[in-house]
DNA sequence: TATCAAAAGAGAATTATTATCATTTAAAAA
DNA sequence: TTTTTAAATGATAATAATTCTCTTTTGATA
């Protein structure tokens, strides 16, 4: 995605346009591995070698309000984030502290017609998070 | 759940028998909301006043490596416990923070199945965690 | 270009969690 | 029952992710 591209995204949110909520988009639009902050952070050092965290941490915050981006993490690690807005899933490696993005249709469908049909009384859903928790075969008969 | 069920589950699992280790899966087990670190150390003040906090640390992971009891959380939260070990899913409401199960063993089943049939090539799943994001409908209603 | 609310920056503060290491204890063996 | 010892606990310091506070700067509108 372009630099322009991620104005557009910004503005198309009523966000002002500013050159770190530009970098920070464009990182965790383009780190497609589910950056950790430290990882945002090292990515943008060359447009932004004195962004404050802080500042890193309020822009996050910003994107993910705004639906621009969404936070994912697993049971045993710190914040990551992810770019990829349509459904899709994830598959989460302890071996490696890893998170894989999974995409299967089939499965999105189920969930969406199983939700469909069935209301959860009182209960407004607005997303649905399904993380597979595996092992590489290979890793797994190292062991 | 009694304390000697207690003593029985830290047993089978080849755990020696300590009375910090009875008290704080006694807790969880019997906090059913998903207890934080701090709740579970509320809980066990009685029993365990002067407990130190790394044992409490130790103790629960003790309880997770051995599948005595799950981590929980969320996209944006400290760790969480729980001793429901059957497959189950959770709702988390971001308004108030706060977790609560969602069995549905239709749901259970359509997972299990999809995932008999779909293999994920070079993976072991190990788990499906399913985490519902939702809204009370009242709550919602105040906004 | 002037204005101003919003954003960024600096750095201290907070807090969940982990590490270190000395002391104690559960449970197996004698 | 006593002894033994690896394992568990405790106290406390250390770490590190995240947030807070407050000041300065800046993007966007008039």
């Amino acid at each position: 995605m372009s630099l322009d591209e991620v104005r557009d995204k910004l503005i198309h949110s009523g966000l002002k346009v500013t050159p770190q909520r530009v970098a920070i988009l464009e990182a965790v639009v383009n780190l497609n591995n589910h950056p950790t902050v430290e990882q945002i952070i090292d990515y943008i050092r060359i447009s932004q070698p004195n962004i404050s965290t802080a500042t890193v941490y309020k822009v996050l915050d910003a994107l993910v309000e705004n639906a621009l981006i969404k936070r994912v993490n697993t049971e045993r690690d710190i914040t990551r984030y992810d770019a990829i807005l349509e459904p899709h899933h994830h598959i989460y490696y302890p071996d490696s502290n890893t998170i894989e993005d999974y995409i299967d249709h089939e499965l999105t469908d189920l969930l969406k017609t199983h939700f469909g049909k069935k209301e959860i009384p009182g209960v407004i859903i607005e997303d649905i998070k399904l993380q597979i928790v595996g092992r590489c075969k290979k890793t797994a008969a190292e062991k």
